[in-house]
DNA sequence: GGCAAGAACTGTAACGTTGCAGCTCGATCC
DNA sequence: GGATCGAGCTGCAACGTTACAGTTCTTGCC
């Protein structure tokens, strides 16, 4: 009956000798089905009978079968292939470590893989993305340095390739994101510092071309607006900056007839730059100025315990960001795929 | 002449219209030849005539081609993929980003991806490496947290996978490798205290399972011998140990009768934990006790100028371990693919 | 009893690539 | 002049999968 299938080396499988992993013929041979039978029946199509369909899901598990990447993805073009494209000029910490696990966490129990796409800032930062689009190497990408009108967003929207920012866009295209509430934290910070008796603010800000530096901005700005205080500007440092310049344009700042008392610092590894810098001034922490910060690891009330910390979960952001790839992915509906995390409240150290 | 390739879609190729990625079939279409002389001139196989061969290439060239990946995988096997396998719940610090950016950048100039694979303390460590040898879906394997005989070097090097391992091994197998040369950091670190003054030295050491653990306690043991000074053991705290425990642990043994004066730290994170407890315990730091410790990022010496730092290379230890993989896979010598950092030097804060 | 409908299954072709076994044709040899 | 050779090119088949267009066979209807 089977002329076809029956007597090539698929009957090796049963009968032991080298063990090549099972394919789809395999389980047609086995079962004494035909191929596409066996493909269909595992994904559970209406068309196969129900006994059948459970007769080779059975076999199937039991000979430890799994779909040949290559095959499915020569045949239909699916990847199952996350892509996150990296600035391989990133900053000091943490930050990429957790994000790659939250992501590849959130990933595991799905067919797709991570596969991690550098460039570094010399280059066209578009490249990585036109890299993935042209040669179709994933199903979804994640993007991060988002900024308020990003060419990579319009790129990726344009060519139909699903896609996740971590943080926002304001350019008119909806799409999945993960945010941290920037906006809240810069806000909540400012009110520590009001509540503390600071006067003279000083923003260490993202990098300006970002989005999440208008975000910070305007929280700082808006609490300033409601506790009157003042603002000392701060402008050329972000959070970017090399360590020795964010500490060197601090100690300069400090020394400025109109000082400030306090800092919302927008990073964590800014944050110990800008404690140097404090302190080279010749000023003490907690008590001439005070410093409400961002961390993404748990290591600045070591450095000092006089500071206030937020702490956002990156881990979260990943697994989230997957999510949304994912669900955009699915065709699920947008409204589900946006999320923003809320600082948690302004920590001081309780040694 | 070409009655079978001729006719079809790849004609809408040069024609205009939807721009589907050019294959094989479309450069055969456009210079008249046929897909198997195309194939072959593009891998200047010695049968195809030289103009030939020029003239497929300049055609590839102009036209963009790449070949698919799919295609590649399911007829030779070929994935062109490394595998980074990762624990997700690795130490804290920027660690992991640094050997994804030092393995993807010396992978950017090959054709190979950088597939990210985890696993969590509660699962076989095993079991990644397993995955990726029965799905065979990468071409090698990076691993690290590398034991004296460790179960995925037999495993891999049973099956033929090529890999290399961040860490020795000692178990009779040879294979690539990248390491740091621990047993020279903890000679120096030694060396540094006992120039200070030191006499009553404890290590904070990595995980006793680990190969770098006998590493590092080898070179300690030696370097004390040398320079007269007595270890106070530290025998419960690791590296890998939450930075409570550490600050706790540190803090006890500094309020013993026979307390250090020196530390050697084997990690930037325990170290913020150790300070931490020196301080708990009320010593001071450079007068009560001196502390070396090895860094991956350069913010010790914000957190306090008195530490002595040595700095560990992360981002090129990845590169190395890059270049290692496919040096293996490529068939290379084993010699030229086992590499061992030096230290740099001792280094005080200079401020 | 003949026929239509549909349930359950099937083979073929194609995705892009490369190993293999040819084929053609001009040059060389005896 | 016919056989031989090799340079240069070719088509076929296969890797594992799935869309598509069937093919059987049972069932129910008139």
């Amino acid at each position: 009956m089977n002329d076809k299938t029956a007597p090539d080396e698929s009957a090796a499988q049963v009968t032991g000798g080298e063990t090549s992993p099972p394919t789809l013929k395999t389980i047609a041979f086995m079962t004494g089905l035909g191929v596409t039978t066996v493909s269909r029946a595992l994904k559970d199509a209406p068309e196969i009978g129900a006994a059948t369909r459970q007769r080779v899901q059975l076999v199937a598990r039991q000979i430890g079968y799994r779909p040949n990447r290559a095959g499915v993805r020569l045949r239909t073009g699916k990847t199952n292939v996350i892509s996150l494209v990296l600035n391989t000029e990133e900053q000091i910490g943490g930050f990429v470590s957790d994000l790659i696990y939250g992501i590849s966490e959130a990933l595991a129990p799905t067919p797709y893989h991570l596969v991690v796409t550098p460039y570094s800032r010399t280059n066209d930062p578009l490249e990585p993305v036109r890299y993935v689009i042209e040669t179709a190497s994933a199903d979804g990408v994640i993007i991060s340095h988002i900024e308020p009108d990003d060419p990579r967003v319009r790129y990726m929207t344009e060519h139909g390739m699903p896609f996740a920012t971590h943080g926002r866009t304001h350019m008119g295209i909806e799409h999945p994101f993960h945010d941290f509430d920037n906006r809240a934290y810069a806000r909540e910070a400012v009110q520590k510092l009001a509540a503390l008796g600071r006067k003279r603010l000083a923003l260490l800000a993202p990098p300006s071309n970002l989005s999440y530096y208008t975000h910070m901005r305007d929280g700082f700005a808006d609490a300033l607006m409601e506790h009157g205080l003042s603002e000392v500007p701060f402008p050329t440092a972000t959070v970017d900056h090399s360590i020795e310049d964010i500490r060197k344009l601090a100690a300069e700042l400090l020394l400025r007839p109109n000082r400030p008392d306090g800092f919302v610092s927008g990073a964590g590894a800014g944050t110990f730059a800008l404690v140097a810098g404090v302190e080279d001034a010749g000023f003490k922490l907690g008590q001439d100025v005070d410093i409400v910060s961002k961390q993404t690891s748990k290591l600045l009330h070591l450095l000092r315990p006089q500071l206030y910390v937020v702490n956002e979960d990156v881990r979260l952001a990943g697994a989230e960001l997957a999510r949304a790839v994912l669900g955009r992915i699915a065709g699920r509906d947008l409204a589900s795929l946006q999320s923003l995390s809320q600082p948690s409240a302004v920590e001081a150290y309780e040694g």
